[in-house]
RNA sequence: CGCGGGAUGGAGCAGUCUGGAAGCUCGUCGGGCUCAUAACCCGAAGGUCGCAGGUUCAAAUCCUGCUCCCGCAA
């Protein structure tokens, strides 16, 4: 079976990898073009490029595959099947029309619950118990097709979008070949997905993880750990940004107005939210890395009464 | 050459502008107080002040070059 991986960041690598390990044809690597990235701006190629190029599979980086030169460069590789995992370009339909077993992607949710572009980090910051990966074979709609395998994972309660993302990759990575087993063996099964439970969702944008003290402490905690490690979640103080990275929920009556910082304590300091108290356990002032609250505070004047504002 | 912050005993910081004996909050170790303690009191150990040059009687501090870390922006 000769296959065409099209894919972006590391999300993706796992399942290229497991797909090589299974022994499959891998005859082509379609990535997003590489990008001015970091403080040096350099072009930097994206996880699954450098991931085609070890392996020594050619690697091709359309600006736009849905123009008419990019699909008849992949017609000529004539595959029997393409793989897509979070690739981050809209695939037309003469593409998903190409390959004998047409386009198949890994997306990590339970469809159609979160289908779009961000389904892990929302996955934790609604606080859901279960998630999951689904293999399906794409249609035109973002994220509607039918479904030939799916499995739960359950998250942590310290789950955060980052172990969450590892987790579901490699579950992904290993889902994807068991499809591409069955879909070869014609044992498929093409499932569609129900009407009922659609949610999408969008890109994660910075602006989420400003830290809005008029929320729900719980919301807040979630919101933390879903946005960990990126974009992170900040706060101002001062004149200074400070990033939240472990918090904990304390129940209590409400003491204070929003953001107030109503207790600092040896090991770690409490925030006033709409409801009870954010403690603060691990943070990160600007320019400086992720540090515990205990030597937040051992090095930085922070006096109880004093305000956070909105990241 | 995108903008900016930083590197000081084990941790987090001050000191750098205005060179002149290495400090603060913790931690660690020892002792004391206490029924007891993560509390309090006393004491101790521990630092080539990122690296390499330069200026100077004298450099954490001024000058030059380099390495590493991070925030913003993408």
């Amino acid at each position: 079976m000769r296959v065409i991986f099209m894919g972006t960041p590391d999300f993706a690598v796992g399942t290229l990898e497991e797909i090589i390990r299974a022994g499959y044809e891998v005859v082509l690597a379609v990535s997003q073009p590489d990008k001015a990235v970091g403080r040096s701006r350099e072009l930097k190629a994206p996880p699954v490029k450098r991931c085609a190029q070890e392996h020594g599979i050619p690697v091709y980086q359309p600006k736009r595959v849905r123009e008419q030169e990019c699909i008849e460069y992949l017609r000529g590789y004539e595959p029997d099947i393409i793989i897509v995992a979070a690739f981050g370009q809209i695939i037309t339909k003469e593409l998903l029309d190409m390959p004998k077993y047409g386009c198949i992607n890994v997306h990590a949710s339970l469809l159609p619950r979160y289908r779009g572009a961000s389904p892990i980090q929302w996955a934790v910051i609604n606080g859901d118990p279960v998630t999951g990966v689904t293999i399906m074979r794409m249609d035109e709609g973002i994220d509607t097709g039918d479904m030939i395998l799916r499995e739960e994972v359950a998250l942590a309660p310290d789950e955060t979008g980052g172990s969450l993302f590892e987790r579901l990759s490699g579950v992904g990575a290993k889902l994807c070949v068991k499809a591409m087993q069955a879909i070869a063996s014609g044992t498929a099964v093409y499932t569609p997905q129900g009407e009922t439970g659609v949610t999408h969702t969008g890109k994660i944008h910075k602006e989420l993880g400003c830290i809005d003290w008029n929320r729900p402490a719980a919301e807040l905690e979630r919101l933390v750990r879903g946005l960990d490690p990126w974009p992170g979640t900040s706060v101002r103080l001062g004149d200074k940004t400070l990033k939240l990275w472990k918090t904990r929920v304390i129940p209590s009556e409400r003491q204070a107005d929003p953001g107030c910082i109503v207790r600092v304590g040896k090991e770690s300091l409490c925030v006033q939210t709409a409801d009870g108290l954010l403690e603060l356990l691990e943070v990160q002032p600007e320019g400086k890395k992720r540090m515990s609250a205990a030597s937040f505070l051992n090095g930085y004047a922070v006096e109880e009464g004093t305000f956070f504002k909105r990241g």
